[in-house]
DNA sequence: CTTTCTGCAAACTCTTTGCACTCGT
DNA sequence: ACGAGTGCAAAGAGTTTGCAGAAAG
C-alpha cells in the first residue's frame, strides 16, 4: 500500500509543474516522452489521477463538449449533487453575476460564461424540504 | 439549403422542451423512442445540434471530465478564447466570487465552483499588448 | 423530382482496465 | 523478494460520419 517515487510519477509531475499552458493528457504524454520515451499514455493517465487526488496537480473542469441538453432557454448556472448526481438550475440571481469589468479593461470581450457549483444538495444534505431529489430548480 | 421539418426533429424538439431534467443525448433519445421507435441515436445527436446553433435548445455546459491539467495549484477561473482556443488562467480577484449565501440559505453545501468565461482573449480582439497569444495569465 | 434527412454501422476521441512483466523499496 | 507500478493492447463511453435509401417540399 505505500506509494512509490518511480521516474514515471516524478516526470509526469515535472511537466505539469513547468507547463505554463493547460495541457491535456495527451500532451503532457508527448512531452514526458520527450525525457522517457517508452512511457505510456495508461501510466500518464493513471499518475495525473494520482496526483490529482495528492493535490499535487489541479484538475482544470472546463466544460469542454455539450453533454447535455436543456429546454430552458434563459441563462441559468448550475449545481451539480456529488452524491445524488442531480443537475439542479440555478437562476442567473441566486449568485451574484460575475465581474466582467476587469477581463473588459484588459481588452477581452466576453460572450457569455458558465458557473457550475458543486457540492450536495438540499435533499441530500438532509433538509427535509425538497419533495423531489432530482432536477428541481431553486 | 433549406430545413426541413422532419417528424424525428420535431420529436427531439418536444422531449427536450418537455424534460424538467438535463437529459443526456442518449437520455433524450430514449424519450424520443418511445414516440418514434425507429429513430437512431446519430439522428438523435444532429438533430439535438441544429437546435442548439438555431438557439432552440439550450447546450448545458457541464464541466464533466477531468480533460486538462494544471501546475497551478491556488483557485482560479479561466478564460477560452473562442478565436485561438487559448486557455487562460484568471485570479479569483478578476471576477466577483459567486455568491453561494442563497444556495446555503436553501440548505445546499457547496464544495466548490467552476467558473469559465468564453469570448475573444486581448491578443486575439486585436489589443496589441500581449505578446503571446496563448495561456498567459490576467 | 430534387435535395435534405434518416438509419445503420463503422470510425473516432478520450479514458479506463486486465494482464504479465518490471523495478522501487 | 514482495507488491506497487508499468507497457501494451483491448475495451469502454460518448460522439461523429459515410453511405444508400426514405421522405419532405
Amino acid at each position: 500500500m505505500k506509494e512509490r517515487e518511480t521516474r514515471q510519477l516524478a516526470t509526469v509531475y515535472e511537466v505539469v509543474r513547468a507547463a505554463q499552458d493547460h495541457p491535456t493528457a495527451d500532451e503532457v504524454h508527448a512531452r514526458v516522452r520527450r525525457r522517457l520515451p517508452r512511457i505510456s499514455l495508461g501510466t500518464v493517465y493513471r499518475n495525473l489521477q494520482k496526483l490529482a487526488a495528492q493535490q499535487r496537480v489541479r484538475v482544470v473542469r472546463l466544460p469542454h463538449r455539450a453533454a447535455r441538453f436543456d429546454g430552458m432557454l434563459g441563462e441559468h448556472d448550475h449545481f451539480l449533487c456529488e452524491r445524488c448526481g442531480a443537475v439542479i438550475d440555478l437562476m442567473r440571481s441566486a449568485a451574484t453575476p460575475p465581474d466582467c469589468a476587469a477581463l473588459d479593461r484588459a481588452g477581452f470581450v466576453v460572450h457569455a460564461h458558465a458557473l457550475t457549483f458543486y457540492g450536495v444538495c438540499a435533499a441530500c444534505a438532509g433538509t427535509p424540504r425538497v419533495r423531489r431529489p432530482r432536477d428541481r430548480h431553486v
